[in-house]
DNA sequence: GCTGCACCTGTACTTCAGGACAATAGGCAG
DNA sequence: CTGCCTATTGTCCTGAAGTACAGGTGCAGC
């Protein structure tokens, strides 16, 4: 197995940096057991820091002394947690880790996570993947819902016409866009009005675009 | 070298499958050029699918044959692109696949990735990774943002008042709610809809509420 | 002390929204 | 054929929203 890259263990848990050791590898490896002496640390080659999230006096991922950390091209963090959760994850993956994994992850899976880092990429888990990804559609999905949630029930001419409402357009503009007369777009509205249960345009348009 | 699972390559262009045979191992590999044959294979061991998303006839992501392979527990599917982007990531990657890379990436990063998706794992790269937690920032910081734009140059009282209106409360409820006349409250709401150039509460809901 | 600003209130008026009551016409299923 | 739904339009009326004009208070800075 080829050298790589410097490692560097930051924990307090003597067990944790063992079970490292062991599996990732001793040599070219220096090992923290306080957040302050890492901080301390200056390198002029790329280092690998697999950091315990554990570890006592771990500042907030905002804190300036991280935006230095992350700002230097030859330090890739790898964040690891006894006690993995999604929030942390993503707190820590936007902070600049470029791994996110177990603390006390198998042997294997933590030489994969190493040699993807050290590759240059990134790595996290399979159920951290699907929650990002939610996210993602989430964006989209919840667009395309209100979309159609409040649309239940009504005729086409109806839909049409509370999305112009809804988008603040006057009963008169409405008639002229849709080439009827006002009176019947009140029609329509109230017709809207009564099926959804609301008196007015104004909580149509909080309901079209999915307020409250 | 461990055997790992069985690979499937699907791709119709003969250098690419050659460049898959080299870097990720020829033995216990099948090829299909199209991907309905690919469709009707059936299997009872774990299989590794690289797919060649420029294979002709692909069926988009929704189509019930993918949803077929994605239901089946013993299939990994990695996607790849000669030509990759995030939005086919996404795409690729919500519909289930397990990867997403080059389909010409080099040999050392072609193996990484059968090895993460061998251990079940997830495989993406380092910028479609920013981009999936850019995702999931927007959706809070979008919303914050809109909440403090429309707001320049409005006393506190008018925002308060504009607030409320906004969510589709009546001058005379929020008069009662603020303690003052309902007059008092037209004159705020007058005010607010002339310095941000509006002339009624539903053109101010849908600002306040970063509509438009 | 004057000035500007935020805040508050009153009367009167115009405009528009929405409800009540009513009616006509075409399409479609039983 | 008949009842039901959709779409359309009409008039009358009430009430809310918004504007115009006019005026009151308290507070901070010059």
């Amino acid at each position: 197995m080829k050298a790589g890259h410097t490692t560097i263990y930051v924990t307090s848990d003597i067990g944790l940096l063992g079970h490292w050791q062991k599996a990732i590898g001793k040599s070219h490896a220096l090992a923290f057991s306080n957040i302050e002496d890492f901080f301390q640390f200056e390198t002029e080659r790329t280092v690998a820091v697999w950091i315990d999230l554990s570890v006592p006096h771990l500042p907030s991922w905002s804190d300036d002394a991280w935006r230095n950390v992350m700002q230097n091209e030859l330090l890739r963090l790898v964040a690891t947690s006894s006690n993995p959760h999604d929030e942390q994850a993503m707190a820590a993956l936007d902070a600049g880790c470029v791994a996110y994994c177990h603390a006390f992850s198998n042997a294997s899976t933590l030489k994969q996570v190493k040699e993807v880092v050290d590759a240059g990429q990134v790595w996290i888990g399979k159920s951290l993947m699907q929650r990002l990804l939610q996210n993602v559609n989430r964006v989209v999905k919840t667009d395309r819902q209100s979309d159609i949630a409040w649309q239940q029930g009504l005729t086409q001419r109806e839909i049409q016409v509370a999305i112009l409402a809804a988008n603040g357009a006057s009963n008169g503009a409405i008639a002229n866009q849709c080439k009827i007369s006002e009176r019947t777009v009140k029609a329509h509205l109230s017709a809207v009005f009564g099926k959804i249960n609301i008196t007015d345009r104004l909580q149509l348009a909080l309901r079209v675009h999915g307020i409250q």
